[in-house]
Parts: structure tokens; sequence; C-alpha cells
DNA sequence: TTTTTTATTAAACATTTGTTTAGTTTTAAA
DNA sequence: TTTAAAACTAAACAAATGTTTAATAAAAAA
């Protein structure tokens, strides 16, 4: 790994944890174990250095859905299905950095970032309102309000891994339940959703 | 109005335009036409303003949901009818506040108003909850995992109104249209969860 | 009225912030 | 081997931040 993706990786890591603006460039220089004067180096500003960490994401970004709109082998609803456990396992698995970015759109105060970001938070969306529309036009599903329906399964998700907090009160869950990590939760979840779009999609049911 | 709270209504004001880190005391005094100093004076530090800023916001916020609950002329969904429109009206005319919050929570620097913020956000998910278990112990509502139903309705309208970046790529508009003033958007949300929660809740359809 | 408390101000304070400079070492090219 | 470019460092810089101070004005209490 060269000292450049040393910083980034620190940087995301701080960026996740304690957020753009709480942390400083020492912090990451600290991490990161390089002179605080290599970040302006390399990346120019502080400012860079963050459009270089949504960069660097989103090259490692690749859409899984494109290849899914043309299976011929799975029915809509299985395409549907398989899509809310992707969703579900890249948003337990990387839930701090996904609300970092959402943290900076909510705010827009770098503009500059706005593209890059919401790239990276749907870069599926086209795939997936494809495979609602073909199931629609097939006449396997019912015709629903495409967008909100995605938004749906992508808010359901997201909302609940907003914090330990949001997520201990919402389930009724002790102080010490961690959402994160837990894998019963991410079964539950996967569950309720496919069930939740089953029965708002299907005609046949 | 006092000082008191011409500061606080300022600081609501800023922190939901800038966030709380994005805002300085002088940024407030500014807004609020008073001196700096009045704001240690009144709140000790720019954190305990936060707090008071919170405190402050919840003393508004009434349940509206408890007397629904108990209320007989309302069937089970008529009671999620409107509580979603209850929920929509105020997620739209309090969006920017509401995402304060959330950011607040996805980040928890200031733990002592972690629970003061739960509360707000989650201050009817009691009342909710028991509507949907009496729909289902009623024999009306199919037996459904109550707490990520609650999830997924407040997630679906929480998401849409991240940004407006979000909230056009999601659905396919142009670049000036703002999603938080829209009614046309209000009233497509509100018939697209009140139908999603139909043949999700509902036995006979 | 006098006294005491509260409200208000401008200025200073101490830190922290992102950034730059000027100099040094290391690496690569000629 | 000499030279030029790149990598790296410690220190300094300037601006912004939250906070405090010391003094004054206003209001309330005695």
């Amino acid at each position: 790994m060269t000292k450049k993706e040393t910083i980034i990786e620190s940087a995301i890591k701080l960026f996740s944890d304690k957020g753009f603006e709480g942390t400083s460039v020492r912090d990451i220089a600290t991490h990161a174990d390089v002179n605080v004067a290599m970040i302006n180096y390399y990346f120019g500003s502080k400012d860079k250095l963050f459009e270089s960490v949504v960069e660097y994401k989103a090259s490692f970004l690749r859409g899984v859905f494109s290849e899914l709109v043309n299976n011929k082998k799975l029915s809509p609803i299985e395409k549907i299905d398989f899509m809310i456990d992707q969703l579900i396992e890249r948003k337990f698995s990387d839930a701090k950095f996904s609300h970092l970015l959402h943290r900076e759109l909510s705010l827009e105060l770098r503009p500059q970032l706005r593209d890059a970001i919401s790239g990276i938070l749907l870069k599926n969306i086209d795939p997936v309102k494809t495979i609602i529309k073909d199931g629609i036009k097939v006449g396997v599903f019912q015709p629903v309000d495409i967008e909100l329906t995605l938004t749906t399964v992508i808010g359901t998700i997201h909302y609940l891994l907003t914090s330990d907090t949001i997520c201990q009160k919402i389930l009724g869950k002790k102080e010490g339940f961690s959402a994160f990590q837990n894998k019963h939760l991410k079964k539950r979840l996967s569950e309720h959703t496919k069930k939740l779009m089953r029965s708002h999609l299907l005609k046949n049911k």
C-alpha cells in the first residue's frame, strides 16, 4: 500500500467514525503515521482529500445489479429477493461510511462532492427500476409506484442502521445491543423486507 | 420573545442549515443580533446550547398518537392511514431539523444528547406499535414484524427527504426540483405508503 | 436613594484549525 | 558521479474557534 493510500484509508476510518468536521488533518496524519504536510502535499487540501476518499470508494464499487436485469433464470420476485439481500449485506458491512455520505448530502456544504456521492449511493438504481418495470409489464407485478417502492427498500435498511440508539429504541432492545454486526437482525430484516415486497408487488399471493 | 429564546431560534435555524460543527457561535450571535458572550452567559457553552435547542423543540412536541390507540371510531387501518399522514406532514415541515438530529445520532459525539434526541425522533413509537398489535389481535391485520413495519414507514419518508439531490436522482427529476415544499410529492408519498401498508397488513384485500 | 443583582459589552485569551514554507533526505535520471 | 526531481520533515503562519474577563449599564431589591 502506498503512502497515499494509507492516508486515504485512515481518512475513511476517521471520517466514518467522527465525521468530516470532527476529524482534523492531524488526526489523520497520526493515524496514518505520516507527517501532516503530506496530506496537503498529496491531496492539496482537506476538502480535496474528501473528494479523493469518495472517488477511491467508488472505484471499489461495481454495479452488481446490471447483469441481473437480463438474467433469464430468475423470476422478477427472485430478482427482488436477491437485490434485498445484496443491499442489506452492503449496508451492514459499510454502515458508517454510508452514513458519512448521507450526512454530507443532507448538508451539501461541499457542492463539488454532490454528484460523486449520489453516484455511489444510488449506483444501482436504474437496473432495479427496470426489474420492477419488467415485472409489471410481464404481468407478475402489480402497477406500483416504482421509485417510491425503491425508496421503501433502501429507506427501511438505511433507517434501521442510523445508530445503535435508534435501533435499540425501535426494537425495544437493551442498551448493550449493537446492530451492525448482528446476524440475527440481518436475517430478520431480510425476511421482513422480502415479505413486504411480496405482498406489495405480487399479483397472485 | 426573550433574548434567550431568540438565541435558541437562531441556533435551530443555523444548526439545521449548516450543521452543528458548521455553525460558529458568532454566526448565531450575529443572526440573533446579540453579543457573542451572551451565548455563554445564558447557556454556558455551545454544547449546552445544543442541548437547550433539543429540549426546546421537545417541549413543542406533543404525542399525537397516544389518544389514537383507544379511538373507537376508527378501524385499525384507518388509524395507520392517519399516522402516515401525520408523519409525512411533520417530516415535510421540519425535515432539516430532523436531519440535524439524525446526523447527531449517527455520530454520537455528544452522548449526553443521545436520549433526548432519540426521545424526540421516536416519541410516538409505542402507541403505533400498540395500534398494529391490536389490529393483529382483532384479526384484521396479518402477523407482521411490528417493529420493522414501523421502520419501513419512517424509513421511507425519512430517506426520500435526505436531500434534494437524492430525491431528484431517485425520482428522475431535473436539477431544479425541490422536494421539501412539493405538495404533489407529499400526496404521492402518502398514497404509496398507505397502499404499501394495506397490502402488507390487511388480511382481506 | 442606595445597594445589589442581573444583563450587556468590547476586548482579550488560549487552542485548534488547515495550510505553507524552507530546508533536508531520498530516489531516479542524465 | 553529478544533477534534477520527488518525497519528506519540523516549524511557522494566519485565521477561526469557543470561552473568559473586566468593565459598564440596566433593573430590581433594600
